[in-house]
Parts: structure tokens; sequence; C-alpha cells
DNA sequence: CTCAGGACATACTAAATTTGTATGGATTTC
DNA sequence: GAAATCCATACAAATTTAGTATGTCCTGAG
């Protein structure tokens, strides 16, 4: 039985003739005889009379008709069912991402995420960058943002923007320590001064002790806080300085509470990656949450909101 | 989308693999591949993802796998339903005939149809030929058994049994006429004889008239009596002589109750016609009971049961 | 790091299926 | 009884489907 088949078969029930049927159908009349016979002959059973106006359907062709209108219904239901999955991503997407990111990002990606894709329920988690990625590795989030590039067999990580960081400082100087005096501070003055950064396990923290080494210096006396709040508390009371970006600090240097200088060329960056998996199937939900994180960051940079430098990611269609 | 072609989707999905799905199809695998992509396109979405290991669905895919399985399942069930209602006829069938041949008939036939046809409803409806033939015309009944042949543009019939009609009188002869001194009688003893007949709406009575106008004589005194079992009391009382089949008097005559004579050949003779439809659909239940008709007629005659002579009706497969 | 092996894709050819054309037989209708 | 209608059949043409040979990509072993 064949699905080509089964809808002749409907029309010439429905026109009841074969030539009608074979005029509805745009083929010559014959081919329909052909089939009929074929079914008839496979199925052992007569399926139509043939009458001098017409036919009619026996009892074995009333149950294939039914049956044939059942089966071409879920042929075009399957097909629908596809189309509309195409055109309406669905489903629970899990995206993970470092809290900074977050704090900027979730707001306007939720928001843009319920009107693009109603039918997609976008499910955000925080956590550090290190636990993110092995969520990323266990697969309990589809997608993730990081501070750091990934690339293995498993993951890819595309680079979305690039921030400048930054040093602060406290708006009186400390005892004993000069603040910078130029809006330029070079690395080793950095390296003069005492810190406050958060602990390895923070990428923020990886990636200075590398710039550090790059240039060949080493950090001043560090004091350890890992969240953004309590470095930035300890910088404003006068603990000490701190290496941020600028988003992080904003709200506090426009009400000046803390001092701010910009690093020497070049600079100390960091970059946020989006991080997917390479070779598992990535649901088309998934995907276009995909898009609409870069985009949204894109306009976050684009409206000014993030401190930051594009970087279009290099997209391959999978 | 083709039957086909989803046949081929599944065995790839559940293989997990292009060649090895080649294998179990016994197609060689680049078919496969021409199919997947086939369909890719035309739906315009990835269905699989290849990897090196094989290839897994995608979303889309997994769509298309559950409606496929389903798709399938219901062209099996399709079948299988309708090879069922082959090898089961099922649903009501009208049966309309003469009381004289339900008599016999419907016992036999209501137990042969339940034990064979467990699905059929099988009704019988007894009336006058007349009548019965109406009820056929009005497709009251789906099949009918009669003493006269039909033959027009909606109705066929074909001879199942002939039998042969009797001479039977009185066990002490009437006064002023003697009962014929032979076992075997002619025409013209018969006409001489007082008789009891039914009357003209029965067929039994057409059929004796028709009788004697081809022999060229014309029946006696006729007393009317409609019903078998008063025609047989008359005759036992005395009241006449009657022409009846052997079937209705069989137990007065072992009984010694009324005495019988043959009728010189070629004798009279009245068969039993099985009446379809010529060119509506007759359903399989109607067509099993029309074999189970005359199945169940050859039958009675083989036992003994019915004094007749059976006729192979020529079969056309309609 | 190279190489063998497995897996799917592509190109082209061969086979099978499907369709179309022409025609015939049967039956109804005017 | 002749024309018209309808389906069946036969054979040829066209399209679809399958097969063969080969290519590319990736993995995993040595």
């Amino acid at each position: 039985m064949d699905l080509r088949q089964l809808r002749y078969f409907i029309s010439i029930v429905e026109q009841g003739s074969f030539s009608k049927a074979a005029q509805e159908l745009n083929v010559a009349q014959p081919a329909l005889s052909l089939h009929v016979r074929n079914m008839e002959e496979s199925l052992g059973t007569k399926l139509l009379f043939r009458g001098p106006h017409g036919v009619t359907t026996t009892e074995a062709g009333q149950i294939l008709l039914r049956n044939a209108r059942m089966i071409i219904e879920q042929i075009n239901h399957a097909q629908e069912e596809i189309l509309e999955h195409e055109a309406e991503p669905a489903g629970e997407v899990h995206l993970g991402l470092p809290g900074t990111i977050s704090q900027i990002l979730s707001v306007p990606l939720l928001l843009a995420a319920r009107d693009r894709y109603p039918k997609i329920k976008l499910r955000i988690a925080e956590a550090m960058s290190g636990f993110v990625l092995e969520w990323m590795r266990d697969m309990r989030v589809d997608l993730a943002l990081l501070y750091i590039p990934v690339s293995d067999r498993q993951l890819v990580s595309h680079p979305v923007l690039t921030e400048n960081l930054w040093l602060l400082g406290p708006p009186k100087p400390m005892p004993g320590v000069a603040s910078p005096s130029t809006r330029t501070v070079s690395f080793d003055a950095i390296a003069r001064l005492p810190l406050v950064l958060p602990s390895h396990s923070h990428g923020l923290r990886s990636l200075l002790e590398d710039a550090a080494a790059r240039n060949e210096f080493t950090l001043g006396p560090i004091l350890e806080a890992d969240s953004y709040g309590n470095i930035k508390g300890l910088v404003e009371a006068g603990a000490g300085y701190s290496i941020l970006p600028f988003n992080a600090i904003a709200r506090e240097v426009s009400a000046g509470r803390l001092l701010t200088w910009k690093i020497k060329e070049p600079g100390i960056t960091r970059s946020v990656y989006v991080v997917k998996p390479v070779d598992r199937p990535m649901g088309n939900a998934a995907r276009a949450i995909y898009s609409l994180v870069n985009e949204t960051l894109n306009m976050l940079v684009d409206t000014g909101k993030w401190h930051g430098v594009k970087k279009a990611p290099k997209e391959k269609s999978n």
C-alpha cells in the first residue's frame, strides 16, 4: 500500500468515478485502474464495484477509505507539526552564566525571549564560571556564557564581546599609598598597589594572574573577596584597589564613590564567550536562544549598557 | 512524503546508522542517503545529525519518527482490518423466504450461521413468495429464496434444488372417486380428481396451472386452502386430492394418514431459487450467507431431509 | 602524526515503477 | 441501434528508485 494509491483511492470514491478522479488528480484514467487493481490484488479483495455510472465501494473499500483518510490526515499532521516546530521554537532551554553577566543580561534576554519565542521556557542558572562549565559538560544546561574560551570535542565557544578592565580605587587615598596621578596607569603601577581580588576559582583572578605573568610583574598584597559587592565595598572603604569591568562599577563611579583609571595599552581585557555543544543535537529552541543571546549582548553594547566591544562570532549553520 | 521513506527513516533511526539500516532493509546505503536528503529538503529541516559513529535524530526527526511509527501502524491496522473483515464476515443479513422453505431450512441454517460466522446476525423473515420478492426489490432483505426464477436488472436468481411434487390423497377412497390404482399416475388422471389447492397468490398454484396448460388438460374441481396444514387436513379428511412436495407430507405419509402417488414423467417439479441483487454491493456477510444457504440446502438434500435434486448453481465470483 | 577503517555523501548507471496514449468491451440512453 | 460513457487492457514513454563506484571526513591505533 502506497500513499499515492490511498490518495487516488479517496479521490475515486469521492468522485464516484475513475474518470472524474483522473481529471481532478491530473493523471490518466488507466493509471487509476491500475492502482486500484494492484491494491485489490494485494489485499485479496474487491474494493470497488464497477457499475455503468461509476463506482461504489465494497465493504472492504469502506474500511480502506476510512483508514486512508486517517492516514492522509496523519501525514499532513506530521508535516504541519514539523513545520510549525521550525517556525515556532518551543520547549525548555537552560542557560548557564556567571552572576556578573546575569546581572546585565538576564532581564533583557528574558524579555526578548518572551516576546520573540513565547513557546520557549528560558531557564537561567547562575553560578561561577567553573560550575557553569561543569553543567555544560553534564548537559545540565544547553548553552552557557563564560569568560573563558572552551574548545574540546564536546564544546565550542565563540566570543561575543570584549570589555576592558579598569583599575578602581577608593575616593580618598589610602594612608601610605599614593593613588595614580594619571588617568591611565601601567601594569607595574598596578603591581605596586594593594589589591582586593576574588579567589582563584573566579575567572577574573586567573585572568589577572595570567596578565601579570605575561607582563612579567607580580601582584602586590592581595585581599580576597569573592563577590563584586564585597570587592567594591572593600575598595570604597579604602581597603585597597581592584580591577573590574566597567559595568560592575558604573553606578559607584557616577556616584563618586569610586575612582577609576584606565589601564595602559594593551590593557587587560576580558571576553564573553557563548558556549554550545559541538556535535550533539541542539534543539532549535536552543538555537533560537543562542542567536538571541548574541543579539541581546550586541544590543547591550550598542546602547552603551555594556561597556565593551562587539566580536561578531563567525557562525556555522549548525 | 512516502511510506517507503518513512519505513526507511524508522529503520535508520532505530539502527542509529545508515549502513546498518541498509543491511537490515536489503538496500544500498546511498539509497537511504538520498531518501533522507529528499525528506529533509521537502520539509526544509535537518532530520538527522550525521556523526562519525552514525546518526542521531534532530528534534524535527523525533517528531517525524513518532508520526512515522503511528502512520506505519495505521497502515498495518488498515490491512489487518480488511483481511479480518474478509475472514470474518460480520453484520446483519436479512433473508426472506416462504414459510415452506423456512420450516425445513431455518433451523439448520441458523445453527450453521451461528457456528461458522458468529459475527453475522442472520434475520429470517417469512412470507409468501410475492411479498418476499417485493422485499427483495425494496432492499428490505439482502437475499431471498423463492420458488420462481427472477431475472431483471436488479435481481438474479440461481436454482439450488428441484423437488418432485407428489399426488396425495386420503387413506380411505372418497365416495364416488376411485383412487389411482398404480403407484405412478399421469396428468390426465390427476385432472379427473377433485383437488385441494392453494389460491393463485401461492407459487404452487401457478406452477400447477402452468403444468396443466403445458400438458393440455384442465384441472378438476378445486377446493382452495392457503396453508399446507389446511390442505393436508382437508385431504386427510377426504375432501379431495392435492399435489405437494414430499417434505410437506412426509410425516403424514409415514403415519399412514395420507397416501401418495408419483406423477408420471416428466412429472411436476418445483425449484428453489436463491435470489440476490445483481449490481448493487452485496456485503461479504451476505455473500457468506449466500454460500451457506446453498450449502445447507445441498446438505438437506444429501441427508435425505429434503427430497429433491441438487442443482449446482453456476456461480460467478461476484 | 600518519594511516587504516568506518560512515555518510556524491555521481553516474541500471532497473523498476509509474504514467500516458491508444484502443477495446460493456452498458446505458436517446 | 448508434452515440456516449465508463472502465479495462496493452504497450511505450517518462519518471522514480536502486545499485555501483568512488570521495570526503572523522576517529582511533600504532
